[in-house]
DNA sequence: TTCCCAAGGTTGGCTGTACAACTCCAACTT
DNA sequence: AAGTTGGAGTTGTACAGCCAACCTTGGGAA
Protein backbone atom coordinates (compact mmCIF):
# COMPACT_ATOMS: atom_id res chain seq x y z
CA UNK A 1 0.00 0.00 0.00
CA UNK A 2 2.45 2.24 0.88
CA UNK A 3 2.51 6.17 0.34
CA UNK A 4 -0.25 7.57 2.23
CA UNK A 5 0.43 11.05 -0.41
CA UNK A 6 -1.43 8.74 -2.70
CA UNK A 7 -5.34 8.15 -3.31
CA UNK A 8 -6.76 5.46 -1.28
CA UNK A 9 -8.28 4.42 -4.65
CA UNK A 10 -4.49 4.40 -6.44
CA UNK A 11 -3.11 2.32 -3.43
CA UNK A 12 -5.54 -0.62 -3.66
CA UNK A 13 -5.34 -0.51 -7.61
CA UNK A 14 -1.56 -0.40 -7.19
CA UNK A 15 -2.15 -3.61 -4.66
CA UNK A 16 -4.13 -5.67 -6.50
CA UNK A 17 -1.99 -5.15 -9.57
CA UNK A 18 1.02 -6.84 -7.51
CA UNK A 19 -0.90 -9.33 -6.81
CA UNK A 20 -2.62 -9.99 -10.18
CA UNK A 21 1.06 -9.57 -11.75
CA UNK A 22 2.84 -11.93 -9.17
CA UNK A 23 0.13 -14.51 -10.20
CA UNK A 24 -1.98 -14.46 -7.08
CA UNK A 25 -5.30 -15.11 -8.45
CA UNK A 26 -3.93 -16.78 -11.90
CA UNK A 27 -4.69 -16.64 -15.68
CA UNK A 28 -7.74 -17.00 -16.48
CA UNK A 29 -8.38 -16.95 -12.35
CA UNK A 30 -11.22 -15.01 -10.26
CA UNK A 31 -10.82 -11.94 -8.50
CA UNK A 32 -12.62 -11.65 -5.27
CA UNK A 33 -15.85 -9.88 -4.97
CA UNK A 34 -16.34 -6.31 -4.98
CA UNK A 35 -17.84 -6.29 -1.55
CA UNK A 36 -15.46 -8.61 -0.26
CA UNK A 37 -12.13 -6.31 -1.47
CA UNK A 38 -13.77 -3.52 0.23
CA UNK A 39 -14.24 -4.91 3.44
CA UNK A 40 -10.21 -6.63 3.40
CA UNK A 41 -8.99 -3.41 2.46
CA UNK A 42 -11.22 -1.53 4.48
CA UNK A 43 -12.92 1.14 2.19
CA UNK A 44 -16.01 1.53 0.74
CA UNK A 45 -17.22 -0.35 -2.57
CA UNK A 46 -17.38 2.49 -4.57
CA UNK A 47 -13.35 2.91 -4.09
CA UNK A 48 -12.37 -0.44 -4.91
CA UNK A 49 -14.79 0.28 -7.85
CA UNK A 50 -12.38 3.50 -9.12
CA UNK A 51 -9.44 1.18 -8.47
CA UNK A 52 -11.05 -2.00 -10.35
CA UNK A 53 -11.77 0.31 -13.19
CA UNK A 54 -8.16 1.72 -13.35
CA UNK A 55 -6.80 -2.41 -13.93
CA UNK A 56 -9.82 -2.48 -16.70
CA UNK A 57 -8.43 0.15 -18.52
CA UNK A 58 -4.87 -0.94 -18.79
CA UNK A 59 -6.48 -4.90 -19.79
CA UNK A 60 -5.95 -6.66 -16.55
CA UNK A 61 -9.39 -7.84 -15.66
CA UNK A 62 -12.64 -8.05 -17.61
CA UNK A 63 -15.79 -6.91 -16.09
CA UNK A 64 -19.50 -8.50 -16.70
CA UNK A 65 -22.45 -7.69 -14.71
CA UNK A 66 -23.37 -10.86 -12.71
CA UNK A 67 -20.29 -12.90 -12.55
CA UNK A 68 -17.09 -11.89 -10.98
CA UNK A 69 -14.20 -10.72 -12.36
CA UNK A 70 -11.56 -12.67 -14.62
CA UNK A 71 -8.00 -11.98 -14.65
CA UNK A 72 -7.25 -11.25 -18.33
CA UNK A 73 -3.28 -11.10 -18.04
CA UNK A 74 -0.48 -11.01 -15.76
CA UNK A 75 2.01 -9.32 -17.64
CA UNK A 76 2.98 -6.02 -16.25
CA UNK A 77 1.64 -3.08 -17.83
CA UNK A 78 3.83 -0.07 -18.29
CA UNK A 79 2.78 3.05 -16.68
CA UNK A 80 1.94 6.11 -18.70
CA UNK A 81 5.26 7.82 -17.89
CA UNK A 82 6.62 4.92 -19.10
CA UNK A 83 5.43 4.60 -22.17
CA UNK A 84 6.16 8.13 -23.81
CA UNK A 85 9.63 7.96 -22.46
CA UNK A 86 12.13 6.12 -24.51
CA UNK A 87 14.83 6.28 -21.51
CA UNK A 88 12.12 4.91 -19.16
CA UNK A 89 11.13 2.23 -21.79
CA UNK A 90 14.76 1.13 -22.47
CA UNK A 91 15.46 1.18 -18.59
CA UNK A 92 12.75 -0.73 -18.25
CA UNK A 93 13.34 -4.19 -20.26
CA UNK A 94 16.86 -3.92 -19.24
CA UNK A 95 18.67 -2.11 -22.22
CA UNK A 96 20.63 1.00 -21.67
CA UNK A 97 19.39 4.05 -24.10
CA UNK A 98 21.51 6.56 -25.04
CA UNK A 99 21.62 9.21 -27.87
CA UNK A 100 22.65 12.72 -28.82
CA UNK A 101 21.38 16.05 -30.20
CA UNK A 102 22.12 16.53 -34.48
CA UNK A 103 20.45 19.28 -34.80
CA UNK A 104 18.42 22.48 -32.75
CA UNK A 105 17.52 25.45 -33.95
CA UNK A 106 15.10 28.08 -32.82
CA UNK A 107 13.27 29.42 -35.63
CA UNK A 108 9.66 30.92 -36.82
CA UNK A 109 6.69 28.25 -36.75
CA UNK A 110 5.68 27.12 -40.13
CA UNK A 111 2.14 26.76 -40.42
CA UNK A 112 1.69 23.13 -39.33
CA UNK A 113 3.65 23.78 -36.42
CA UNK A 114 1.20 27.03 -35.67
CA UNK A 115 -1.95 24.19 -35.54
CA UNK A 116 0.00 21.58 -34.19
CA UNK A 117 1.14 23.08 -31.06
CA UNK A 118 -2.00 26.24 -31.25
CA UNK A 119 0.54 28.59 -31.48
CA UNK A 120 0.03 32.60 -32.54
CA UNK A 121 1.47 33.86 -36.15
CA UNK A 122 5.09 35.11 -35.23
CA UNK A 123 5.62 32.85 -32.30
CA UNK A 124 8.95 30.38 -32.27
CA UNK A 125 9.32 26.97 -32.20
CA UNK A 126 12.57 24.71 -31.12
CA UNK A 127 13.29 21.85 -33.64
CA UNK A 128 15.20 19.54 -32.33
CA UNK A 129 16.98 16.26 -34.87
CA UNK A 130 18.09 13.34 -32.18
CA UNK A 131 19.41 10.10 -32.91
CA UNK A 132 18.84 7.20 -30.20
CA UNK A 133 20.62 4.31 -29.27
CA UNK A 134 20.25 0.94 -27.55
CA UNK A 135 23.51 -0.23 -26.34
CA UNK A 136 25.12 1.72 -28.70
CA UNK A 137 23.86 1.06 -31.28
CA UNK A 138 21.13 3.28 -33.39
CA UNK A 139 17.76 2.59 -33.54
CA UNK A 140 15.58 5.25 -33.82
CA UNK A 141 15.62 9.06 -35.51
CA UNK A 142 13.39 11.53 -33.58
CA UNK A 143 12.37 14.98 -34.75
CA UNK A 144 10.64 16.81 -32.25
CA UNK A 145 9.06 20.56 -32.35
CA UNK A 146 8.62 22.32 -29.16
CA UNK A 147 6.98 25.54 -28.16
CA UNK A 148 9.22 28.60 -26.76
CA UNK A 149 8.89 27.86 -22.80
CA UNK A 150 9.54 23.83 -23.93
CA UNK A 151 12.19 24.50 -25.76
CA UNK A 152 14.51 26.65 -23.79
CA UNK A 153 14.49 23.91 -21.09
CA UNK A 154 15.83 21.39 -23.72
CA UNK A 155 18.03 23.74 -25.41
CA UNK A 156 19.90 23.94 -21.89
CA UNK A 157 19.88 20.38 -21.49
CA UNK A 158 23.82 18.48 -22.69
CA UNK A 159 23.26 17.44 -26.41
CA UNK A 160 24.33 13.79 -25.11
CA UNK A 161 21.67 13.73 -22.31
CA UNK A 162 19.92 10.96 -22.10
CA UNK A 163 16.72 12.10 -20.96
CA UNK A 164 14.40 15.13 -22.00
CA UNK A 165 11.54 14.18 -19.97
CA UNK A 166 12.83 14.37 -17.17
CA UNK A 167 14.21 18.08 -16.90
CA UNK A 168 11.05 18.64 -18.40
CA UNK A 169 9.70 17.53 -15.54
CA UNK A 170 11.57 18.92 -13.04
CA UNK A 171 10.72 22.20 -14.64
CA UNK A 172 7.45 21.91 -13.89
CA UNK A 173 6.18 20.56 -17.83
CA UNK A 174 3.80 17.32 -17.16
CA UNK A 175 2.40 15.62 -19.90
CA UNK A 176 -0.99 13.72 -19.16
CA UNK A 177 -2.43 13.25 -22.29
CA UNK A 178 -0.42 11.99 -25.69
CA UNK A 179 -2.03 11.05 -29.51
CA UNK A 180 -0.38 8.88 -31.54
CA UNK A 181 -0.05 7.98 -35.14
CA UNK A 182 1.70 4.78 -36.21
CA UNK A 183 2.23 3.82 -40.15
CA UNK A 184 5.29 3.00 -42.19
CA UNK A 185 7.27 5.35 -44.00
CA UNK A 186 10.56 5.52 -46.00
CA UNK A 187 13.97 6.87 -44.83
CA UNK A 188 15.37 9.83 -46.22
CA UNK A 189 18.82 10.82 -46.24
CA UNK A 190 19.11 12.37 -42.95
CA UNK A 191 17.10 8.82 -41.63
CA UNK A 192 20.11 7.19 -43.46
CA UNK A 193 23.13 8.50 -42.03
CA UNK A 194 22.06 8.25 -38.48
CA UNK A 195 20.48 4.95 -38.99
CA UNK A 196 23.09 3.24 -41.33
CA UNK A 197 20.11 2.15 -43.61
CA UNK A 198 19.57 3.15 -47.54
CA UNK A 199 17.22 5.96 -48.13
CA UNK A 200 14.07 4.47 -49.19
CA UNK A 201 13.96 1.82 -46.50
CA UNK A 202 10.83 0.95 -44.53
CA UNK A 203 11.06 2.85 -41.13
CA UNK A 204 8.19 2.04 -38.45
CA UNK A 205 7.15 5.74 -37.41
CA UNK A 206 5.22 7.08 -34.78
CA UNK A 207 3.77 11.18 -35.10
CA UNK A 208 3.10 12.16 -31.47
CA UNK A 209 1.06 15.26 -30.04
CA UNK A 210 1.65 15.73 -26.24
CA UNK A 211 -0.55 17.81 -24.20
CA UNK A 212 -0.38 19.16 -20.42
CA UNK A 213 -3.09 19.03 -18.15
CA UNK A 214 -4.50 22.83 -19.03
CA UNK A 215 -4.58 21.17 -22.90
CA UNK A 216 -1.71 23.08 -24.00
CA UNK A 217 0.56 21.40 -26.75
CA UNK A 218 3.92 20.58 -24.78
CA UNK A 219 5.65 18.67 -27.96
CA UNK A 220 5.15 17.24 -31.42
CA UNK A 221 7.11 14.91 -32.35
CA UNK A 222 7.71 12.30 -35.53
CA UNK A 223 9.92 9.09 -34.52
CA UNK A 224 11.33 6.79 -37.27
CA UNK A 225 12.47 3.07 -35.76
CA UNK A 226 14.51 0.98 -37.79
CA UNK A 227 12.02 -2.55 -38.09
CA UNK A 228 12.54 -5.54 -36.10
CA UNK A 229 13.87 -3.38 -32.93
CA UNK A 230 10.16 -2.22 -31.40
CA UNK A 231 6.84 -3.21 -31.33
CA UNK A 232 3.78 -0.66 -30.23
CA UNK A 233 1.20 -2.67 -27.63
CA UNK A 234 -2.15 -1.36 -27.29
CA UNK A 235 -5.02 -2.74 -25.27
CA UNK A 236 -8.46 -1.42 -26.10
CA UNK A 237 -11.51 -2.28 -24.41
CA UNK A 238 -14.97 -1.36 -24.11
CA UNK A 239 -14.82 0.24 -21.46
CA UNK A 240 -11.47 2.65 -22.53
CA UNK A 241 -11.31 2.74 -26.25
CA UNK A 242 -8.21 4.13 -27.46
CA UNK A 243 -7.15 2.01 -30.93
CA UNK A 244 -8.39 3.31 -34.05
CA UNK A 245 -7.28 2.93 -37.63
CA UNK A 246 -6.96 5.67 -39.85
CA UNK A 247 -6.34 5.94 -43.74
CA UNK A 248 -2.82 6.92 -44.25
CA UNK A 249 -2.10 10.29 -45.59
CA UNK B 1 -30.30 11.71 -25.85
CA UNK B 2 -32.46 8.77 -27.33
CA UNK B 3 -32.71 5.51 -26.37
CA UNK B 4 -33.81 4.72 -22.83
CA UNK B 5 -32.15 1.36 -22.55
CA UNK B 6 -28.81 3.17 -22.86
CA UNK B 7 -27.83 3.84 -19.32
CA UNK B 8 -27.64 7.74 -18.42
CA UNK B 9 -24.54 8.69 -18.75
CA UNK B 10 -23.81 6.78 -21.93
CA UNK B 11 -26.57 9.16 -23.21
CA UNK B 12 -25.25 12.22 -21.63
CA UNK B 13 -21.54 10.97 -22.62
CA UNK B 14 -22.89 10.70 -26.32
CA UNK B 15 -24.88 14.24 -26.06
CA UNK B 16 -21.84 15.82 -25.18
CA UNK B 17 -19.60 14.16 -27.32
CA UNK B 18 -21.49 15.92 -30.23
CA UNK B 19 -21.89 18.56 -28.91
CA UNK B 20 -17.95 18.80 -28.74
CA UNK B 21 -17.25 17.42 -32.15
CA UNK B 22 -19.93 20.22 -33.23
CA UNK B 23 -17.79 22.75 -31.68
CA UNK B 24 -20.31 24.12 -29.62
CA UNK B 25 -17.31 24.58 -27.17
CA UNK B 26 -14.31 25.33 -29.48
CA UNK B 27 -11.25 24.16 -29.34
CA UNK B 28 -8.99 25.01 -26.43
CA UNK B 29 -12.50 26.06 -24.32
CA UNK B 30 -14.16 25.38 -21.27
CA UNK B 31 -17.18 22.91 -20.61
CA UNK B 32 -19.19 24.06 -17.81
CA UNK B 33 -19.26 22.77 -14.32
CA UNK B 34 -20.06 19.43 -13.55
CA UNK B 35 -22.57 20.76 -11.27
CA UNK B 36 -24.19 23.09 -13.99
CA UNK B 37 -24.37 19.99 -16.32
CA UNK B 38 -25.91 17.77 -13.49
CA UNK B 39 -28.79 20.22 -13.37
CA UNK B 40 -28.85 20.90 -17.04
CA UNK B 41 -29.34 17.06 -17.72
CA UNK B 42 -31.49 16.49 -14.19
CA UNK B 43 -28.83 13.87 -13.28
CA UNK B 44 -26.40 13.38 -10.24
CA UNK B 45 -22.81 15.06 -10.15
CA UNK B 46 -21.77 11.29 -10.44
CA UNK B 47 -23.52 10.23 -13.22
CA UNK B 48 -21.81 13.36 -15.13
CA UNK B 49 -18.81 12.41 -13.85
CA UNK B 50 -19.44 8.64 -15.09
CA UNK B 51 -20.00 10.50 -18.68
CA UNK B 52 -16.39 12.70 -18.25
CA UNK B 53 -14.69 9.97 -17.65
CA UNK B 54 -15.43 8.67 -21.13
CA UNK B 55 -14.42 11.45 -22.84
CA UNK B 56 -11.46 11.65 -20.91
CA UNK B 57 -10.29 8.69 -21.86
CA UNK B 58 -10.99 9.01 -25.68
CA UNK B 59 -8.63 12.29 -25.60
CA UNK B 60 -11.97 14.79 -25.67
CA UNK B 61 -11.31 16.38 -22.45
CA UNK B 62 -8.77 16.83 -20.55
CA UNK B 63 -9.84 17.18 -16.52
CA UNK B 64 -7.92 19.23 -13.81
CA UNK B 65 -8.71 19.61 -10.28
CA UNK B 66 -9.57 23.16 -9.42
CA UNK B 67 -10.06 24.19 -12.88
CA UNK B 68 -13.09 23.49 -15.61
CA UNK B 69 -12.31 20.90 -17.63
CA UNK B 70 -10.76 21.92 -22.05
CA UNK B 71 -11.68 20.73 -25.13
CA UNK B 72 -8.82 18.50 -26.34
CA UNK B 73 -9.78 18.24 -29.90
CA UNK B 74 -13.13 18.22 -32.05
CA UNK B 75 -12.41 15.05 -34.15
CA UNK B 76 -14.44 12.34 -34.16
CA UNK B 77 -13.70 9.04 -32.66
CA UNK B 78 -14.10 5.85 -33.53
CA UNK B 79 -16.28 3.45 -31.06
CA UNK B 80 -14.57 0.45 -29.83
CA UNK B 81 -16.51 -1.85 -32.28
CA UNK B 82 -15.39 0.49 -35.65
CA UNK B 83 -11.76 -0.12 -34.58
CA UNK B 84 -11.89 -3.35 -34.44
CA UNK B 85 -13.66 -4.49 -37.47
CA UNK B 86 -12.07 -3.50 -40.89
CA UNK B 87 -15.81 -3.11 -42.44
CA UNK B 88 -17.56 -0.70 -40.09
CA UNK B 89 -13.85 1.45 -40.11
CA UNK B 90 -13.66 0.90 -44.40
CA UNK B 91 -17.20 2.39 -44.38
CA UNK B 92 -16.88 4.63 -41.86
CA UNK B 93 -14.30 6.56 -44.15
CA UNK B 94 -16.71 6.21 -46.91
CA UNK B 95 -14.84 3.48 -48.34
CA UNK B 96 -16.51 -0.14 -49.90
CA UNK B 97 -14.84 -2.87 -47.79
CA UNK B 98 -14.04 -6.25 -49.96
CA UNK B 99 -12.51 -9.42 -49.70
CA UNK B 100 -12.79 -13.09 -49.95
CA UNK B 101 -11.05 -16.10 -48.02
CA UNK B 102 -8.31 -17.66 -49.61
CA UNK B 103 -8.25 -20.70 -47.21
CA UNK B 104 -9.83 -21.66 -44.07
CA UNK B 105 -8.82 -25.56 -42.49
CA UNK B 106 -9.96 -27.23 -39.24
CA UNK B 107 -7.02 -28.32 -37.68
CA UNK B 108 -5.59 -29.62 -34.19
CA UNK B 109 -4.25 -26.62 -32.63
CA UNK B 110 -0.81 -25.82 -32.09
CA UNK B 111 1.43 -25.25 -29.23
CA UNK B 112 1.33 -21.42 -29.45
CA UNK B 113 -2.34 -21.05 -30.29
CA UNK B 114 -2.88 -23.13 -27.66
CA UNK B 115 -1.25 -20.66 -25.25
CA UNK B 116 -3.01 -18.02 -27.16
CA UNK B 117 -6.44 -19.20 -27.20
CA UNK B 118 -5.95 -21.11 -23.80
CA UNK B 119 -6.97 -24.21 -25.05
CA UNK B 120 -6.43 -27.84 -24.20
CA UNK B 121 -4.23 -30.33 -26.10
CA UNK B 122 -6.26 -31.87 -28.88
CA UNK B 123 -8.33 -28.85 -29.47
CA UNK B 124 -9.20 -27.79 -33.07
CA UNK B 125 -8.95 -24.64 -34.24
CA UNK B 126 -9.58 -23.04 -37.53
CA UNK B 127 -7.09 -21.44 -39.40
CA UNK B 128 -8.70 -18.88 -42.37
CA UNK B 129 -6.63 -16.67 -44.33
CA UNK B 130 -8.36 -13.48 -45.79
CA UNK B 131 -7.56 -10.77 -48.67
CA UNK B 132 -8.87 -7.64 -47.67
CA UNK B 133 -10.13 -4.37 -50.15
CA UNK B 134 -10.62 -1.42 -50.48
CA UNK B 135 -12.37 -0.37 -53.35
CA UNK B 136 -11.53 -3.63 -55.07
CA UNK B 137 -7.71 -2.76 -54.41
CA UNK B 138 -6.10 -5.33 -52.24
CA UNK B 139 -4.71 -3.65 -49.69
CA UNK B 140 -4.33 -6.07 -46.53
CA UNK B 141 -3.57 -9.77 -45.88
CA UNK B 142 -5.29 -11.51 -42.38
CA UNK B 143 -4.42 -14.69 -40.66
CA UNK B 144 -6.83 -15.07 -37.93
CA UNK B 145 -7.24 -17.96 -35.84
CA UNK B 146 -10.96 -19.32 -34.14
CA UNK B 147 -11.58 -21.44 -31.25
CA UNK B 148 -14.12 -24.20 -32.51
CA UNK B 149 -16.96 -22.74 -31.32
CA UNK B 150 -16.49 -19.48 -33.04
CA UNK B 151 -14.39 -20.89 -35.85
CA UNK B 152 -17.83 -22.61 -37.26
CA UNK B 153 -19.42 -19.03 -37.42
CA UNK B 154 -17.19 -18.02 -39.59
CA UNK B 155 -16.70 -21.33 -41.74
CA UNK B 156 -20.48 -21.19 -42.59
CA UNK B 157 -20.04 -17.53 -44.01
CA UNK B 158 -19.72 -17.21 -47.79
CA UNK B 159 -16.06 -16.92 -48.83
CA UNK B 160 -16.99 -13.59 -50.24
CA UNK B 161 -18.56 -12.07 -46.96
CA UNK B 162 -17.70 -9.08 -46.42
CA UNK B 163 -18.02 -8.64 -42.90
CA UNK B 164 -17.50 -11.85 -40.46
CA UNK B 165 -18.11 -9.84 -37.49
CA UNK B 166 -21.75 -9.06 -38.31
CA UNK B 167 -22.42 -12.92 -38.03
CA UNK B 168 -20.26 -13.52 -34.94
CA UNK B 169 -22.08 -10.41 -33.09
CA UNK B 170 -25.21 -11.70 -34.24
CA UNK B 171 -24.65 -15.78 -33.15
CA UNK B 172 -23.98 -14.04 -29.35
CA UNK B 173 -19.88 -13.60 -29.77
CA UNK B 174 -18.69 -10.49 -28.03
CA UNK B 175 -15.73 -8.68 -28.24
CA UNK B 176 -14.78 -6.52 -25.29
CA UNK B 177 -11.20 -6.56 -25.09
CA UNK B 178 -8.60 -6.42 -27.86
CA UNK B 179 -4.55 -6.22 -27.27
CA UNK B 180 -2.58 -5.52 -30.22
CA UNK B 181 1.06 -5.18 -31.36
CA UNK B 182 2.00 -3.18 -33.96
CA UNK B 183 5.17 -3.73 -35.96
CA UNK B 184 6.87 -3.80 -39.62
CA UNK B 185 7.26 -7.12 -41.25
CA UNK B 186 8.53 -8.28 -44.47
CA UNK B 187 6.20 -10.10 -47.01
CA UNK B 188 5.91 -14.01 -47.17
CA UNK B 189 5.28 -15.05 -50.93
CA UNK B 190 1.51 -15.65 -49.86
CA UNK B 191 2.02 -11.73 -48.92
CA UNK B 192 3.10 -11.16 -52.09
CA UNK B 193 1.19 -13.47 -54.27
CA UNK B 194 -2.22 -11.69 -52.49
CA UNK B 195 -0.93 -8.03 -52.23
CA UNK B 196 0.89 -7.55 -55.64
CA UNK B 197 4.40 -7.00 -53.84
CA UNK B 198 7.49 -8.71 -53.73
CA UNK B 199 8.60 -10.91 -51.06
CA UNK B 200 10.71 -9.22 -48.61
CA UNK B 201 8.70 -5.30 -49.01
CA UNK B 202 8.19 -4.07 -45.35
CA UNK B 203 4.34 -4.33 -44.51
CA UNK B 204 2.77 -2.94 -41.55
CA UNK B 205 1.47 -5.34 -38.96
CA UNK B 206 -1.02 -5.62 -36.57
CA UNK B 207 -1.22 -8.48 -34.42
CA UNK B 208 -4.07 -8.86 -32.17
CA UNK B 209 -5.94 -10.84 -29.93
CA UNK B 210 -9.27 -10.53 -28.80
CA UNK B 211 -11.52 -11.84 -26.02
CA UNK B 212 -14.89 -12.01 -24.36
CA UNK B 213 -17.29 -10.65 -21.49
CA UNK B 214 -15.79 -13.88 -19.80
CA UNK B 215 -12.23 -13.06 -20.80
CA UNK B 216 -11.98 -16.16 -23.31
CA UNK B 217 -10.45 -15.86 -26.24
CA UNK B 218 -11.78 -14.97 -28.89
CA UNK B 219 -9.32 -14.40 -32.08
CA UNK B 220 -5.80 -14.32 -32.49
CA UNK B 221 -5.16 -12.55 -35.89
CA UNK B 222 -2.64 -11.16 -37.84
CA UNK B 223 -3.10 -8.59 -40.03
CA UNK B 224 -0.47 -7.39 -42.55
CA UNK B 225 -1.13 -3.67 -44.60
CA UNK B 226 0.40 -2.85 -47.41
CA UNK B 227 2.46 0.61 -46.23
CA UNK B 228 0.51 3.62 -47.43
CA UNK B 229 -2.67 2.39 -46.98
CA UNK B 230 -3.36 2.89 -43.26
CA UNK B 231 -2.31 4.51 -39.72
CA UNK B 232 -3.07 3.42 -36.57
CA UNK B 233 -4.20 6.18 -34.26
CA UNK B 234 -4.00 5.85 -30.26
CA UNK B 235 -4.78 8.17 -27.47
CA UNK B 236 -3.29 7.36 -24.19
CA UNK B 237 -3.47 9.69 -21.05
CA UNK B 238 -2.47 9.52 -17.08
CA UNK B 239 -6.27 8.43 -16.82
CA UNK B 240 -6.37 5.76 -19.23
CA UNK B 241 -3.16 4.50 -20.44
CA UNK B 242 -3.14 1.84 -22.98
CA UNK B 243 -0.29 2.35 -25.16
CA UNK B 244 3.26 0.65 -24.49
CA UNK B 245 6.65 -0.06 -26.63
CA UNK B 246 7.99 -3.25 -26.80
CA UNK B 247 10.88 -5.36 -27.76
CA UNK B 248 10.49 -6.36 -31.02
CA UNK B 249 10.77 -10.31 -31.12
C1' DT C 1 -32.00 -37.86 -18.00
C1' DT C 2 -33.04 -33.34 -19.48
C1' DC C 3 -35.12 -29.08 -19.06
C1' DC C 4 -36.86 -25.18 -16.47
C1' DC C 5 -37.20 -22.08 -12.76
C1' DA C 6 -36.26 -19.85 -8.48
C1' DA C 7 -32.91 -18.00 -5.32
C1' DG C 8 -28.83 -16.02 -4.13
C1' DG C 9 -24.63 -13.79 -5.44
C1' DT C 10 -22.32 -10.15 -8.15
C1' DT C 11 -21.57 -6.17 -10.90
C1' DG C 12 -23.80 -1.94 -13.22
C1' DG C 13 -25.99 2.36 -12.51
C1' DC C 14 -27.49 6.27 -9.91
C1' DT C 15 -28.28 9.34 -6.04
C1' DG C 16 -26.77 12.26 -2.31
C1' DT C 17 -23.47 14.03 0.87
C1' DA C 18 -19.19 15.77 2.62
C1' DC C 19 -14.73 17.36 2.56
C1' DA C 20 -10.02 17.98 0.42
C1' DA C 21 -7.06 19.87 -3.00
C1' DC C 22 -6.38 22.91 -6.33
C1' DT C 23 -6.94 27.07 -9.67
C1' DC C 24 -7.93 31.54 -10.54
C1' DC C 25 -8.73 36.24 -9.78
C1' DA C 26 -9.37 40.28 -7.26
C1' DA C 27 -8.22 42.99 -3.45
C1' DC C 28 -4.81 44.16 -0.51
C1' DT C 29 -0.09 45.01 1.13
C1' DT C 30 4.56 46.20 0.60
C1' DA D 1 4.92 47.90 -9.64
C1' DA D 2 5.33 43.65 -7.62
C1' DG D 3 4.21 40.28 -4.45
C1' DT D 4 0.83 38.19 -1.05
C1' DT D 5 -3.38 36.73 0.68
C1' DG D 6 -7.95 35.23 0.75
C1' DG D 7 -12.17 33.63 -1.03
C1' DA D 8 -15.09 31.70 -4.55
C1' DG D 9 -15.40 28.21 -7.85
C1' DT D 10 -14.21 23.59 -9.52
C1' DT D 11 -12.70 18.92 -9.68
C1' DG D 12 -10.89 14.84 -6.91
C1' DT D 13 -11.76 11.43 -3.37
C1' DA D 14 -14.53 8.84 -0.34
C1' DC D 15 -18.60 7.13 1.97
C1' DA D 16 -23.32 5.00 2.30
C1' DG D 17 -27.22 3.22 0.27
C1' DC D 18 -30.57 1.44 -3.14
C1' DC D 19 -32.26 -1.06 -6.93
C1' DA D 20 -31.73 -3.27 -11.55
C1' DA D 21 -29.65 -6.47 -14.57
C1' DC D 22 -27.38 -10.44 -15.04
C1' DC D 23 -24.94 -14.99 -14.03
C1' DT D 24 -24.52 -19.28 -11.69
C1' DT D 25 -26.16 -22.98 -9.26
C1' DG D 26 -29.02 -26.32 -7.58
C1' DG D 27 -33.32 -28.41 -6.99
C1' DG D 28 -37.68 -29.64 -8.86
C1' DA D 29 -40.57 -30.95 -12.77
C1' DA D 30 -41.36 -33.29 -17.04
Amino acid sequence: MADARQAMYRQVAADLRHAITDGAYGSGGRLPAESALAEAYGVSRGTIRQALSVLRADGLVTSRRGTRRVVLGTARVPTFRESLSFTRWARSIGEEPGGRVVDIARVPADEVEREQLRLEAGDHVYRVLRVRTLSAVPVMVERTVYPERVGEIVAACDPAAVSHTVPMEERGVVITDAHHTIDVTGADEDDSRLLGCRVGDALLRERRRSTDPAGSPVEWAEDRYLPGTIAFAVHNSAAASSLSRRPAL
